[in-house]
DNA sequence: TGACGTTTTTGATCTCGATCAAAGACGCCG
DNA sequence: CGGCGTCTTTGATCGAGATCAAAAACGTCA
């Protein structure tokens, strides 16, 4: 939303000390491989609502998700907005034919990427066949979560969708900070209810439903999910 | 729908004569290449209405759509159904993680495919990166596809999402056969319903409405486009 | 602490598209 | 040509979720 006031820092972060290591892209790399690629990557942070890129901004990078939430999103000409996805640490963004990355993307509260211009990437991945399988891994991977996606907004009822989001969302940070009841939810109930093709109204109303249900139990940034079973049971239809 | 019933031609094509060399995976191939990849392939035939794979079954092979149309999809549970894209010739199927195939492909009408055996494929590609380059691009542009399939789903009205999808279905079929105002539309009401997360009745009705309106002619196997400027600002919104 | 802007929740009402129902239109085969 | 199954269109009604409106909760900063 704000017009980005980044920092860069100038240096001294080691991709073989990086939070998400085995997770990203380069995951696929070797040490040696590991220290050349090092120079390519710069670290820059964001604060909270700063859009890293946008829409029909020409790429000029790659970015490599650390740490924090960014929302993914594609506007209609009349302000309607569809989030597409959130990524989290270990995401990798900025893939695209084109030049122009197809959709934009925001930090939700502070987020920090490893950032890498464009033609050094392209030139380094050359002879890596091996990254280039990575990263045709990882799009074929959000591919099959867009599909998924796709029968969650044509198919699915009010109900179904929070709940499908709430199991999915907690799954995706179980991989990522191990399993917990307590699901932080660092997104606004805007966000939420573009994501999943509803009003905001609409995503309070059933997350309030959920708790009178004993389903879940709203806290302080986010829910705890006090019956999986029956979350699990509504989100299957 | 029906078991698969399919015909595989012994041999005797030739990828250099293939009608989708141009458009396919095999675009970045040259006539060396092309002569060994001729023999990894194979012409299978599919009726209409017949799977050609299914979204549970373990991937033992890639396909590539050499002549007709096919719908992709899934299902849930219950027997509701999202269609997930529409592949024409020059498409090319199969890439997946985990082993299986995460939707369904069945041929609409008459299809011809180029069959490839997992392995041997995985093999050819091996030591050709600009192969695997291809397939990556292919990747990403069913991925920008997918996000604004998304938008469409989760954003548009009813009005909107028919008149986005003649216009969609119309400039590929410009790609492959040239420009022209009739747009053939052998996919069922159900099918386009199914794409378009409505029902097969309000399609039939958002059709007739369009015809009322002058913006278009509902023929045989198809739709006349009249008015191509109002069908754009119906579905730009 | 309290005033103010923002976000979330709750309530009342409306509407678009779904559902239910039936009539046409079309294709296929005897 | 006529009978039958399938697909499409049209009509009548319903309801899930949108919209409109206001209250409540929360965060921030003087």
């Amino acid at each position: 939303m704000k017009p980005s006031v980044v920092t860069i820092e100038p240096n001294g972060h080691f991709c073989s000390e990086c939070a998400v290591r085995g997770a990203a892209v380069c995951s696929s790399l070797n040490a040696v491989e590991l220290r050349e690629f090092e120079h390519l990557g710069r670290r820059v942070h964001f604060n909270a609502g700063e859009t890293v890129f946008s829409e029909e901004e020409i790429t000029t990078s790659f970015y490599n998700v650390l740490e924090g939430v960014m929302r993914l999103y594609k506007l209609l000409p009349d302000g309607r907005r569809q989030i597409v996805g959130f990524a989290l640490p270990g995401d990798f963004l900025g893939m695209n034919l084109s030049g122009r990355h197809n959709f934009s993307a925001d930090a939700i509260g502070v987020v920090t990427v490893c950032q890498f211009a464009k033609a050094p990437f392209g030139r380094f991945i050359e002879d890596r066949p091996q990254l280039l399988k990575r990263i045709n891994e990882l799009a074929i991977r959000e591919l099959s979560q867009a599909r998924d996606h796709m029968v969650l907004l044509g198919r699915r009822s009010a109900d179904e969708k929070v709940a499908t989001f709430l199991l999915g969302w907690r799954e995706r940070l179980v991989t990522l900070k191990g399993l917990s009841d307590t699901v932080p939810l660092p997104m606004s109930r805007q966000d939420i209810a573009d994501y999943l093709g509803l009003t905001i109204e609409t995503v309070s109303r059933t997350f309030t439903k959920l708790e009178r249900h004993g389903v879940i139990e709203i806290i302080h940034g986010g829910i705890s999910l006090l019956d999986p079973a029956r979350a699990e049971a509504m989100a299957a239809a």
